[in-house]
DNA sequence: CTGCGTAAACCGACCAGCAGGTCGGTTTTG
DNA sequence: CAAAACCGACCTGCTGGTCGGTTTACGCAG
């Protein structure tokens, strides 16, 4: 129960999603086709219409479903953390080494996410807060922990975050080196930010 | 000499183009029309294609425009600094305290120049890449000067840079605190990421 | 100073085509 | 057989760009 959609409407859905996905992806917001999502699932435009009430409901739904998967994959990675701060650490490890495989991705989260105008600013804010709300929560809990010198735990996500999205932006333009390559760089640096002095050894 | 246009035509030119700042920030590239630049204007749309030649020159050239009054007021408060570091944080300093006075700007700046799509990709790349130029620039200086102890000053620019992004974007949307207001929180942040550890009393 | 001719600057009604959305009808499912 | 699922030709609003024509600016000759 719960939901009512029949098994078959779920995964027509789920087949609608994936090629959204994708075309997305590959175009931004307003370059992508309706008729090419259609194309790649064999279904009309009548039937993704039946599914999804517009072209923005659809690109809503296909961003909050990329959210849910990473954001669930990078809460998993952090239980496994000996520790807050390597709990944070492992967050953004999940989220970067899984974007370096999927330019895709990558490029859909980052960039063509913001290329529908202002109807998807409050999207975007509420997608973003969600990684920065798994981050400034286990740096909340490293500062409890002593682990970390940093009062502003909040102000500090939305810098890794940050650091995060331009690393993975300029990897996307500038095809620089993979996140993955630049992976314990970057965290030394952000630990760095945080980190109270003398607890190098703590870690 | 230099360039041939009557200074009637540079005026224009920059009526125009201060005009269309304002349309674009305030409705992203899409949702801009160029009949209502006509209308803050006072010019009409076949005086507006007189001067700019498509509706992405014109947004090209506003980018530009602003780019470079933000990257030249950034390297002239760098210029006044007593020290590479310093140099680094007041370039930051100075572009923070710049946005916080004009939400329209850093809208345009961080968010709207997204909206274009697959055409304006290597636009932003060439405006963010300006910005991390400059800070890269003197962190790489004091590296030199044994400031910091961040070997790859390049991805530290990066991280600066994304994480003063992320800071604005977050003032927009969430209408938190303004970025003048976490500078000196921010600031601490970031030279934490960078700095030797025991160059506390070398600043 | 005046008139004049040329080119720059500007006008605004009109065009074109694209793509999101509709809808009456057909097929599938249970 | 009813409802859900799907089809795809068609419609329509919108908006960037055009273009023939008008006005303004300006150098120059009379």
């Amino acid at each position: 129960m719960g939901t009512s959609y029949t098994k078959h409407t779920t995964q027509t859905r789920e087949r609608i999603l994936e090629a959204a996905e994708s075309v997305f992806a590959d175009n931004g917001y307003h370059e992508a086709l309706v008729d090419e999502i259609g194309q790649r699932t064999s279904i009309s435009k009548g039937g993704l219409y039946f599914h999804f009430p517009s072209k923005e409901d659809l690109f809503f739904a296909v961003m909050d479903r990329l959210a849910d998967k990473l954001v669930s994959r990078a809460e998993k990675a952090a239980l496994e953390a000996e520790s807050p701060l390597r709990a944070a650490e492992a967050a953004i490890d999940q989220v970067l080494s899984t974007l370096s495989g999927q330019k895709r991705l990558a490029r859909l989260l980052t960039i063509q996410g913001y290329t529908m105008g202002n109807a998807f600013e409050s999207k975007r804010a509420e997608v973003f807060d969600r990684f920065a709300r798994v981050i400034g929560k286990h740096l909340q809990a490293a500062k409890e922990a002593g682990q970390i010198r940093e009062e502003n735990t909040h102000l500090a996500s939305l810098v890794w975050l940050g650091a995060m999205n331009e690393v993975v932006v300029h990897w996307l333009f500038a095809d620089a080196s993979s996140p993955k390559d630049v992976m314990s760089d970057l965290k030394s640096l952000l630990l760095a930010s945080v980190r109270s002095v003398d607890s190098k050894v703590l870690r």
